[in-house]
RNA sequence: GGGGGGUUACCGAAGCGGUCAAACGGGUCAGACUGUAAAUCUGAUGGCUAUGCCUUCGCAGGUUCGAAUCCUGCACCCCCCA
């Protein structure tokens, strides 16, 4: 099957600027793609999931991927679907990000593989150089203003110009269309790039920059947009109570990650394992038919997590992800080493008391979840434990009088509390 | 400026001299059920060194053997008349 039917039948074109053509192009040799990516942390996340899973394909099939990281045009802010103008950075935290993002982009691309091996450029190396006059002269002239007032992402800002400070849109932010197309121009000039990738908000992006080429250079350039990945509730996929999933195990634990994805809704799982997983088209049909008969089991999320956690973190964050799966719901706790144990609770609060607490009788349970932060007061710890509520290492916790020895660490100085379900806290004594 | 009503625990809201740590609903926390879903059901819900003790009913005083409940003053909120 052919990359681009591949990527239609996952559900990964949106739009192109070629429909016939497009896929016999890509067959005929070896072309190079570029896509955009947003350097306003250091980390990439869920969002960005897309972009370097649609880029790795093509990787796959033989081209030669570049990702661009929006050193300039970070600093600027893509008005494109915002609402209001984005907060600029600073030179220093961009260079900063953009290192994060680099080191996150290898797990999805491979950097060292010959003529088809992936680039990562930061865009400020070649917008920086600009001065303003240059800039206006060779760009700026190609971009008659009517065509751009005609942008809906133009459109829509300007609409909101009588709502206050915050509608409208500033000549910095006009701009940013420019410099986006211009990086499509110096792309195909270096790198002979001669395909851009985006989500569906970056078309009018791009057809700007294959509009530029074709005024200052006469080649024709190409483009194609993925859907936005959004859930049946039509918010974004990527979000939680507790803020956004990153890629990065630092900002969020391999384990938070997985959980993250086995949580997916039924209704959103179909989706996610055609676009970001690489099963087959075999595969994610025999889910389908799972998921009919025995929804219960949720086959495709806990397929959809083991995927995307091994593709982002590697066998090893996947394992540890799933292994604290299976503590955090339920299973004993025994054979783990202090090491194994804190990767595992890595997300969990855990506070540090003197190991002479556990001798002379031991400290007492409800002492304990005070400590550990799990109830307010001694009265609540009670209730949570003559209500069945309290466990140690996930066994429950028989009786208020329990006494926490020695004999109830589960490594060399951790004990596990749990209180209800799902909330834990670690005590070490030390 | 005058008249009336209000202020109760996390929130809403009963209580109007002892039996009030204070009904009820929501929330929250546990438990059961379950698909790590939704719904439902059950229990708990001021603190503690705990069959008892301590601190709470806007704030400060007072009456009384005894006050969330009565009286006085103060603060804030709402309504009506100027």
């Amino acid at each position: 099957m052919s990359l681009l039917s591949d990527l239609r039948l996952r559900g990964l074109i949106h739009q192109t600027t070629d429909d016939e053509g497009m896929d016999q192009w890509l067959q005929e040799r070896p072309r190079t793609v570029y896509a955009g990516f947003d350097p306003t942390a250091d980390s990439l996340h869920v969002g960005s999931l897309l972009g370097l899973v649609v880029l790795r394909r093509f990787q796959q099939a033989g081209h030669k991927p570049i990702a661009v990281v929006g050193g300039a045009t970070g600093m600027i802010g893509d008005p494109s679907g915002k609402s209001d103008e984005r907060n600029l950075l600073s030179k220093e935290a961009l260079a900063q990000n953009v290192a994060g993002l680099g080191e996150q982009m290898r797990k999805f691309l491979d950097f060292d593989c010959g003529s088809c091996s992936a680039e990562l450029v930061n865009n400020f190396d070649w917008t920086g150089q600009w001065s303003y006059l240059e800039f206006l002269r060779d760009v700026g002239k190609n971009f008659p203003v009517n065509v751009m007032l005609a942008k809906d992402s133009v459109k829509s800002r300007l609409g909101r110009s009588d709502e206050g400070q915050s509608g409208g849109m500033s000549y910095t932010e006009f701009s940013y269309m420019l410099l986006q197309a211009y990086d499509f121009v110096h792309l195909n000039e270096k790198f002979a790039c001669e395909l851009q990738a985006g989500g569906s908000d970056q078309w009018g992006n791009i057809t700007a920059g294959i509009d530029l080429a074709r005024r200052m250079n006469s080649v024709q350039l190409r483009g194609l947009t993925w859907p936005l990945l959004t859930k049946s509730d039509g918010t974004k996929m990527g979000k939680t109570e507790s803020g956004t999933v990153w890629l990065a195990a630092e900002r969020t634990s391999p384990y938070q990650f997985y959980q993250y994805w086995i949580n997916v809704e039924d209704a959103d799982v179909g989706n996610c394992l055609r676009m970001l997983t690489e099963l087959n088209q075999g595969e994610i049909e025999a889910l389908e038919v799972a998921r009919e008969n025995e929804a219960g089991k949720r086959e495709s999320q806990r397929r959809l997590a083991e995927e995307i956690t091994r593709l982002v973190h590697g066998d090893e964050g996947l394992s540890v992800a799933q292994k604290a799966t299976e503590i955090f719901f339920g299973a004993e706790i025994s054979d783990l080493d202090d090491s194994q144990l804190r990767q595992i609770f890595a997300d969990v609060p855990s506070k540090q008391l003197a190991k002479t607490r556990l001798t002379d009788g031991g400290l007492a349970i409800v002492d304990a979840l005070v400590e550990a932060g799990l109830s307010k007061s001694k009265g609540e710890a009670r209730r949570t434990v003559e209500q069945g509520g309290a466990y140690v290492n996930n066994r429950r916790v028989e009786g208020i009088a329990t006494q926490l020895t020695a004999e109830h660490l589960a490594s060399e100085t951790v004990l596990v509390l749990r209180s209800g379900k799902k909330k834990y806290a670690l005590l070490r004594f030390e």
